[in-house]
RNA sequence: GGAGGCGUGGUGUAGCUGGUUUAACACACCUGCCUGUCACGCAGGAGAUCGCGGGUUCGAAUCCCGUCGCUUCCGCCA
């Protein structure tokens, strides 16, 4: 279609143009018919413009009848003249509104159906309506200018890590099943019968295998796939900005991660980013927030209360500390909760575990009340200046193995802040939570299991206590958040083979096991490889934020549902016998429809 | 796997404590009129048996059960 001579977007045209003959191409967003005068809306993804049709005679007659048969969405040609608009006819609400095109010729490129949803409409469609047409959902100007900023931020990060020296290496999507970890989308192999690939959850083993090459500098824009649950941030394929960095420690990636984002911030946003983030390890997250991605922008906190809590006569602090656990309070500065939702929120923590909620309240006065107020006896001073509470305050106190306080308090924080809606400072509250624990026991398997992934290497000063005490080993590896949502991760990693050996051996894979599914990368190791660690940061999250979008569906150009379809093309889809049978494969759905 | 929300002309919503509607409103659509609009305006028109199935009832968009779809959260996500 170069043959059009298309030479400008309509969304660009200014003043400077007035005189210019241009041609345009574009749908139509509305015609105006004022019978004896129309204005046609021509839209490309740069912006609209007016075009003005006069009815007059001859060829200018001809033009305006052909302009009154347009209808909304069709594809024309327009050529013509940039023209002032008449004083005081001009539309501030238009980038292009000082101007107007007089058209000389006007074509039809392509009719359109009466869309099922107005695309330029004041109303927002339903959502799987928007997904069926996704194609005119995103022709939407918010959709393509998100579209667009996704290509900017893109190109920004492949801008920024060529200029630090890394090469954007390909790995493969069919590749081996990974034995921990999300749940797998298998591929049956054609020529190997009941054998299977897998697509990748990330490019983790291969871009350790990079380094050992000596890449030394890795970075991948890359497609991950887990077959598992989805959320509003949660999309069973994702895109990752994957690196990996040879002969570095966590300053290394960590510096290298910042300055990316801060120049991606810059580049998109025009934000200046404050760096270095700050950095809180594990437990003072965990101490403080109750998770270990904390939204800064909320500045409550967690206390704790264990040494005071054990001098009232409560029965259910006291138990709980006897039996080892802790009692901590949450703070809500100027929020106050009705007997009713705190009851509500009581109901809403036993699925965490948490077995009841107590709280207290400060009056004007200065005098506290609250379901453990009669126990604090004259101990009240203390607590009150424990928790730096004051009139009007809210303080909920959870009580019981510290897993579970975090937990529930954790959860309270945001949870309470969402309901009442407390303002939460602006900006873009980044967070590096450092040093997780290396191990984290699953009591359904009864066994330890990698907290990160196996292949992050243990704090050297922890390395004793890998047998011993295997709870207590800290990781050298990074949380990436930003707004309380997690945007990454990432760790320096094993590069010694008798070292991953000693890991594989904590989390109960036997060295057989090992060589069975890892053999590759141990043997790898075998042959040199450099120290090297990296990170993994989830692109679509980063861009949801970015953009202020509710959920990734939209930053993402063709999402799948919460069940994990595509509305657009319809898959998944059922295949022919013939197919299955040239992959060796048998359907075995039970049965569930009795009738 | 579990819990909640939503489903009404093409679109977005109202109606939903059962019977005063012939299921309403806005936008879109169709016809006509209109020379400066830009969410153009005016007049007229067509269009929904209320996701689907079953039940309760004299009577169901409205209540109940099931089911499908979308969605949010928990579990899950090394």
């Amino acid at each position: 279609m170069a043959g059009l001579l298309r030479t400008h977007y309509c969304g660009e045209l200014r003043p400077a143009h007035a005189g210019q003959e241009v041609a345009l191409a574009g749908w139509v967003r509305t015609v105006r018919d004022h019978g004896g005068l129309l204005f046609l809306d021509l839209r490309d993804r740069s912006g609209v413009v007016q075009v003005v049709f006069h009815p007059g005679r001859g060829e200018e007659a001809d033009l305006f009848r052909q302009a009154q048969e347009l209808r909304a969405e069709y594809v024309v040609l327009v050529r013509g003249k940039v023209s002032m608009r008449p004083p005081g006819r001009a539309n501030p609400a238009l980038p292009s509104g000082e101007v107007e095109v007089i058209p000389s010729y006007l074509e039809v490129l392509a009719p359109s159906l009466v869309p099922p949803f107005e695309v330029d409409g004041r109303a927002e469609p339903d959502e799987s309506l928007r997904l069926r047409y996704r194609y005119l959902d995103l022709r939407r100007p918010v959709m393509l200018e998100r579209l667009g900023f996704r290509h900017r931020a893109v190109k920004a990060v492949r801008d920024f890590l060529d200029s630090r020296g890394f090469w954007e290496v390909e790995t493969p999507a069919l590749t081996r099943s990974t034995p921990e970890g999300a749940r797998d989308y298998l591929v049956p192999s054609r020529v190997q019968p009941g054998h299977f690939y897998a697509l990748p959850q990330s490019p983790q083993l291969f871009k350790q295998l990079l380094m050992v090459a000596g890449v030394d500098r890795y970075f991948q824009i890359a497609r991950c796939f887990r077959d598992e649950d989805l959320r509003a941030d949660r999309q069973p394929e994702f895109t990752q900005i994957d690196l990996e960095m040879a002969f570095v420690d966590e300053e290394d990636v960590l510096t290298v991660m910042e300055e990316m984002l801060g120049h991606v911030f810059r580049t998109c946003l025009g934000v200046e980013l404050e760096l270095p983030f700050p950095r809180l390890s594990w437990d003072e997250a965990m101490d403080r927030f109750g998770t270990d991605k904390p939204d800064l922008r909320l500045p409550w906190e967690i206390r704790d209360l264990s040494d005071l809590a054990a001098r009232t006569e409560f029965r259910i602090f006291r138990d709980a500390l006897a039996e080892g656990g802790t009692v901590r309070g949450l703070r809500l500065p100027g929020i106050a909760l009705t007997r009713r939702e705190i009851d509500a929120l009581t109901a809403e923590i036993a699925s965490l575990g948490g077995r009841g909620l107590a709280w207290l309240a400060w009056e004007d006065g200065g005098q506290v009340r609250g379901s453990v107020a009669r126990f604090l006896g004259g101990d009240a001073p203390a607590w009150r200046e424990r928790l730096a509470a004051g009139p009007g305050d809210t303080v909920l106190i959870s009580a019981g193995p510290l897993q579970v306080v975090r937990r529930v308090l954790g959860f309270l924080r945001t949870r309470v802040a969402e309901e009442k809606e407390a303002v939460r400072e602006p900006g873009w509250r980044f967070l590096w939570v450092v040093g997780f624990p290396l191990l984290e026991w699953n009591e359904e398997e009864g066994r330890w299991q990698a907290e990160h992934h196996p292949f992050t290497s243990p704090l050297e000063e922890h390395l004793p206590l890998l047998e011993t005490d295997p709870g207590k080993v800290r990781a050298r590896c990074y949380d990436l958040v930003l707004n309380g949502e997690e945007l990454g991760s990432g760790s320096i990693r094993i590069h010694r083979r008798d070292l991953q050996e000693r890991v594989f051996r904590a989390i109960g894979i036997t060295p057989e096991e090992a060589r069975e599914r890892f053999g590759f990368l141990l043997e790898a190791f075998a042959y040199g490889a450099p120290p090297h660690g990296g990170f993994a940061l989830g692109l679509d999250r980063l861009l949801m934020l970015m953009v202020g979008a509710p959920s990734m569906r939209d930053v993402i150009a063709f999402p799948k549902t919460a069940r994990a379809a595509c509305l657009l093309t319809g898959a998944p889809a059922p295949v022919s016998p013939a197919q299955l049978a040239e992959l060796h494969l048998r359907l075995a759905i039970p049965s569930t429809r009795g009738h």
